[in-house]
DNA sequence: ATCGGCATGTAATGCGTTACATGATTTG
DNA sequence: CAAATCATGTAACGCATTACATGCCGAT
């Protein structure tokens, strides 16, 4: 799940340019860096040139011209073969954050596996944490501990909401 | 905040071994990745050479023998040197636990003063989000949407605490 | 007997950032 | 009138990952 792959699911769920890509991450800075105008636009080229994605510029009256990139069909089609082989499964809150913006464009089921997956390795965290929180050893880790502790507790219980949510679209689809 | 720090921070706490950095992150793949070997062992070479830290080799009967290692005065100067010029803040997730792992080695006040600058973070990303919540261009973006505010809920609810614990400890030092 | 854990390391490569360059328009 | 926002782009570089290499020990 590299750049690539998150312009291509975004472009999945509606044009956008690049400069719009930047500002949807520049919102979420406290969880993950936005990337840099450095890495966004090359990859764009790169996707033009191989045809996933297609650009119609929008001369700016005043403004600069924006481009607005649209995926194409060999896009959608690379974007699906990437999603729906899970893969080895990245863990990090990052890769997590990646998955959820691209959560329109995924299955419900594919969705639901991925949220699935993460309950898991957040159960086994506090899991292990709960049998060694007096371990000797960890000297001077507790304020990390307590605050991984705090948000997994939070992150779980809302996992927990959004898989009940989608069992019960699951079993009666548009009511 | 590189790895180069971290190590320096975790060295300054307690001897470690490169392994040992890389097991105290792992317990934590669920928040940030675990440095890899490639970045870990290299770096560690780098930091003996230039005498900010120094290793005891502790030969492991039976097991292959450990390094460990020390943090030097010269490690501790420069550690510092970075820690306390605040510099440019970064503001993910990422880089935030980084500090946390530091903690123990950090002045109370510097370490106030990192969590209340997450804080002020946190409540800007909450205070923005619910004003722009019923927002049209925003299309497929609720789900991150609503992970973000609960997650940055409790991690502001974590911060207060925490800060009042050391406003606490300020005013009156160990009773 | 094989797998996971302990423990260290290197070389090639990938992915992304930083710094630079440009320029008009809106807002304070 | 200065600063922030809109908007795109390139070149050099840094930092870290991946893949590889090695080997013993304890548990299943």
């Amino acid at each position: 799940m590299n750049i690539r792959h998150v312009i291509l699911g975004l472009l999945a769920q509606q044009a956008m340019s690049g400069y719009d890509i930047k500002s949807l991450f520049k919102g979420l800075t406290w969880l993950i860096d936005a990337p840099s105008y450095g890495s966004l636009y090359p990859t764009l080229h790169t996707l033009l040139e191989e045809g996933l994605v297609s650009v119609d510029v929008e001369p700016g009256r005043g403004k600069p011209s924006r481009k607005l990139y649209q995926i194409t069909e060999a896009g959608r089609r690379e974007l699906i073969e990437r999603l729906e082989s899970s893969e080895l499964p990245e863990r990090s809150i990052r890769a997590f954050v990646r998955q959820l913006i691209l959560a329109e464009y995924l299955s419900p089921d594919t969705l639901a596996a991925h949220l699935a997956r993460r309950r898991e390795q957040l159960a086994e965290y506090l899991q292990r944490t709960e049998y060694t929180n007096d371990d000797p050893t960890e000297v001077g880790q507790w304020l990390i501990h307590d605050y991984g502790t705090t948000l997994a507790r939070a992150e779980l219980n809302w996992l927990d909401t959004r898989l009940a949510e989608l069992k019960a679209e699951h079993n009666q689809p548009n009511l």
